[in-house]
DNA sequence: GCCATGCACTCACATATGTTATATGGGAGA
DNA sequence: TCTCCCATATAACATATGTGAGTGCATGGC
């Protein structure tokens, strides 16, 4: 089908052939459906098939002996949530339906089929996870060299440049399901400095966020202030 | 050779045939050398080669205008500081040499043909790049929910694994060739508290620092200030 | 229509970490 | 041997962010 999320987000950076849709189509053994709340992956784990997001978002996150949580991806659709176990083999983190997701299963056996005849496949899928590993880069520089509001803007562009390439923003707004705690787990903060932070936001004008509808309202100044720059989304088309 | 720390590190996690040893080692067009304190690669740059680490220590970081500076890996021998470039083309941060760096040159081109006829050893490079994916996540849950001394004892403790993986380490005493102002880019942290928390974990007796050899005094105290688990660094051996 | 629940939001206060400044000491070069 | 320089170390103070507690508003179940 044309409206396969990894598809568009693929061909994005690269050309794929016919060939290689039908491939990657073939690939999937069934779709599922996981509740919000759920986990999709739990760590520990040895899996046997990987979970491409369809519909919904998820997180990656660990968690610690005393309840504290950190959440280290937000996955949209398009998103392999964790392709990366099909090497890795065991799950150093969970993965969590953080609202209903629709989820393509892909049997590692069908991946390791891919890699030995695919090889151009092969390295869009193997580029898919150095894009995960690029987006880790970068909010480790976040989290570790700016403040929490600039931290805050720039998780929120990079989230609409991300949904944007997959087609599921509508002008300048997005679907932001996540409560203020779990924003608190992604960025490393407390949920009441979450909520400073996004006073603040809305204070400036920068964007509005009501429901699960958030609205950039100056993209510019938003972009300033999280010190944006999107090079590492790797959006460029590109044979790779 | 036997003694490419590369391989000692592919092997940690799976079998290499002989064939792929040689085919590793004839994809190394030559090896030169930096000095410290240089760029091995720049941010922005295109390259066409990537860069194995053969000795020495190097950092990937990243700058903002101001001035501020964080770094997102460091690498030791047997490290690919940059095999994400051979996809990701655009390199979205720098490496620099953080002592006399001995490098081999892989290029693309040679990384291309391995995609295209190597299944089993494509997959232990991509392998490589999903472990530095793996341990970009436990920096981001050390940043975002550890206080600044766990961090800091979690990540002597890493560091120290990785190098013992490839066999540089004697007994509890490794070389840690940063200064401290290093130490806090990597954290996340200031200088002036990059000497607080070293001054704790001395008086704790966990460790000792004197010029470059840092020794583990108290492995399993040290490793409970850091809440670390090395599950996320893959060191078992699997059929990948 | 009531209650329980979860979430956003606020306040007062606590503290980890940053900032600026200065002192000390060892190594590299003249 | 004498500087100069850089890194470590410490101190006094500033501030961003965390903590604990509580309010009020929706929503959904019964």
């Amino acid at each position: 089908m044309n409206t396969n999320p990894l598809v568009l987000k693929l061909e994005q950076r690269d050309r794929l052939s016919d060939d290689e849709k039908r491939v990657l189509e073939s690939a999937i053994s069934r779709v599922r459906v996981v509740e919000a709340d759920e986990d999709i992956v739990h760590e520990g784990e040895h899996p046997s098939e990987s979970n491409l997001l369809l519909d919904g978002f998820a997180a990656r996150y660990k968690i610690f002996s005393n309840g504290r949580r950190q959440i280290t991806a937000i996955h949209v659709a398009g998103d392999f949530v964790d392709l990366h176990s099909f090497l890795l083999r065991t799950m150093d983190h969970g993965v969590l339906a953080l609202t209903p997701c629709r989820i393509a299963l892909v049997p590692h056996a069908a991946l390791e089929k891919i890699t030995d005849e695919h090889p151009h496949l092969t390295r869009l899928l193997w580029l898919n996870t150095l894009i995960d590993g690029a987006i880790h880069r970068e909010w480790l520089t976040a989290m570790g060299r700016l403040s929490a509001t600039a931290h805050m803007a720039h998780f929120i562009c990079e989230l609409f440049l991300r949904l944007k390439t997959v087609g599921r923003t509508d002008g300048d707004t997005f679907q932001l399901p996540l409560t203020q705690a779990e924003l608190g787990d992604t960025l490393g903060l407390s949920t009441v400095h979450v909520n400073r932070v996004l006073q603040e936001l809305r204070k400036e004008g920068l964007i509005r966020w009501q429901g699960d509808a958030l609205t950039i309202l100056d993209w510019e100044r938003l972009k300033n202030v999280g010190e944006f720059t999107p090079t590492y989304l790797n959006l460029q088309h590109e044979h790779r």
